[in-house]
DNA sequence: TTTAGCACTCTTTTAAGTCGAGTGCTAACC
DNA sequence: GGTTAGCACTCGACTTAAAAGAGTGCTAAA
């Protein structure tokens, strides 16, 4: 965290990193001077350029080309920016506002947040849902569609809800939804997959009678569903933005990428290794996967009552708008997060209005 | 549909489809007579791909370079290749179990039989799922889950089921709930989001008695539920592999068709427009999409009890191993829908075994 | 410590020239 | 008439050469 640069130094290497994400061609020690420090002759800043490049800041492509930042130089430039980058007030509030409206799920909500990040920034958004955890059905019910088809509902200890269709090749009844529903809550309910062993079963058997066939059809599904992992899943949006930037002219490299991006797994991987629940920029090779190392990440994790229900970021080249998309990721961020914790105070009424 | 072509010239225009669609470049009077017509000399080739040229067949880049098919070459192409495109039953039946397993859930039989698709085929793949239809609840029910959190589930006339949690700043007993849900199946289901009027409601908010504000929370999902279209969607797999053929290596192009999938709404608009169940090869400008111009799209709708309820489908440049990738998509349709259908015959036991 | 000057390096651009694949056409052939 | 051989021609792809330009590193002076 602590690096030992002159201040000057570290002007420099700003100014490079910012000319360069702007223009996407090296910078010289001309333009520098012209532009950004009058009051350095380009000779000096070339002298403090060497010199950042033998301390690993900067690159060059090849001799006689300007310079580059490397990912440490990013990295110093991202942490340097720690303090500075949040949007103002009224930047937050129309985001916010932009994205009232639709605040009824959180799967929307995520997804429309990171829509909006996408949108603002161009480049590529994620939303990350996390796993649903369906392995202890405390609660069931079972709905009469007609004589043939009922809708099996079951609840999680999380309070996350499924429902599955139960397609019948018999007859039954209203009453018989309601007994097979009573049964399930009486024998079921509460046991994770292991704990369901076949005395059990035969009990609930015994207890449905004549109807043991529905119990057994209603198992079927109640096993798949409870096996099955929901969730954990990544909504992308807006892929094809990264074909802006030139970095992803070649082929190859973009290749890697959307590979990544579309299984998935490399990504929930560096997510879940993020330690803090502050913004984190993963830049280039810090990420897990190889094929991202060209790449950078912005991430910030969402929490309801103290818990990660969400993340949402954005994936763009490591020449990246940092100082943008930190912003943006982090007031999203922030407005989702305020406002599914303020469902509850708007329903409670007021209380400590803290805004 | 009626070709009027000599059969030499039929035979000439399939060898250059199957040529060019092989090797990606161009194919010259030569090679056609060398390798796939060794009774012709080159110079008879080459009159009839002229002519072939002037009906519209086949194009040229440029002077001096082979043919070309044009998008009529591959029409006529595929036209052709309708008979006999079938894969066998052994490989169909391969496809048929890795399929199994997963045979719950609709959505999830699609999304793996397109991904099966993709990989089969080395495109792009899209599982389609039509818009189910919320707009009027035939039954509701409400689990208590704890004294201040409810879930609430909403039963369309489509059979479809969906559930909210219904978060409360107040506490609630179990008979509440019970309470809710009589209410709102004695006043709200059955009716269209129109026919909800305020004399209704006051009915309603009248039998909950003091326990209207638990009604009012409920209607706001209700609300929310109703208005939104769940579905429509596709999902997308493979879109990395799009980036092996040469003729995406133009980002251009690429960024034109990885928009248009990513907006979904040309795809689902030139789905939409398909009228036959059979499968169907939407080729370059026949998209209605303009940024799909260059691309082709394999899709075979799946029904299920007559009704459309999902398809899947290729995605892929014109020049495109038509045969394969049609075998395959019609195979997996197919066998999606047997297997969707035979969750009724595997219930209803042995019956006319249609296999 | 900073700066001006200059030779040097290496990419990019431009131009010219060559190569080769494939055509279209004409004339001979069956 | 349909088919084939032969040949001039076209046009992109590739190669090579040269020129242009940008930016550096180093030296020496301020």
């Amino acid at each position: 965290m602590e690096y030992d640069i002159s201040k000057r130094k570290a002007q420099i290497l700003r100014a490079v990193v910012e000319a360069y994400v702007k223009g996407g061609e090296p910078v010289g020690s001309k333009y520098i001077a012209q532009n950004m420090m009058p009051n350095c002759s380009p000779a000096t800043i070339r002298n403090e350029m060497a010199e950042l490049e033998v301390l690993g800041y900067l690159e060059q492509p090849h001799t006689s080309a300007g310079r580059v930042p490397s990912e440490l130089g990013y990295r110093f430039y991202v942490d340097c920016l720690a303090g500075e980058y949040k949007k103002t007030k009224a930047e937050t509030e129309v985001m916010a506002e932009r994205l009232r409206g639709k605040q009824h799920e959180l799967d929307k909500i995520l997804a429309e947040a990171s829509r909006l990040a996408g949108s603002m920034t161009n480049y590529t958004a994620i939303a990350v849902k996390p796993r649903t955890d369906m392995s202890k059905i405390i609660r069931f019910e079972v709905m009469y569609f007609d004589s043939r088809n009922l809708v099996l509902v079951m609840l999680s200890g999380s309070g996350n809800a499924k429902t599955r269709n139960l397609r019948l090749s018999f007859d039954v009844l209203p009453t018989d939804a309601a007994h097979l529903a009573s049964t399930l809550n009486m024998y079921i309910a509460g046991h994770t997959l292991d704990e369901i062993t076949l005395p059990l079963m035969m009990q609930a058997e015994a207890e449905m009678g004549s109807e043991a066939r529905l119990l057994s059809a209603a198992m079927k599904e109640i096993y798949s569903g409870m096996e099955e992992q929901s969730g954990g899943e990544i909504k992308v949006d807006g892929v094809d933005r990264l074909l802006s930037y030139p970095e992803f002219s070649d082929v190859g490299k973009l290749r890697g990428l959307l590979g990544a991006i579309e299984s998935k797994d490399g990504i929930l991987d560096t997510i879940s290794n993020i330690d803090g629940d502050e913004l984190s920029v993963v830049i280039g090779r810090e990420n897990m996967s190889d094929s991202m190392s060209d790449s950078t990440l912005v991430v910030k994790k969402i929490k309801k009552d103290g818990k990660v229900v969400g993340a949402i970021g954005i994936i763009g080249p490591c020449r990246m708008d940092y100082a943008n998309v930190m912003a943006t990721v982090d007031a999203l961020a922030e407005s989702v997060g305020k406002m599914i914790n303020s469902e509850l105070r708007m329903l409670e009424g007021p209380k400590k209005g803290k805004e």
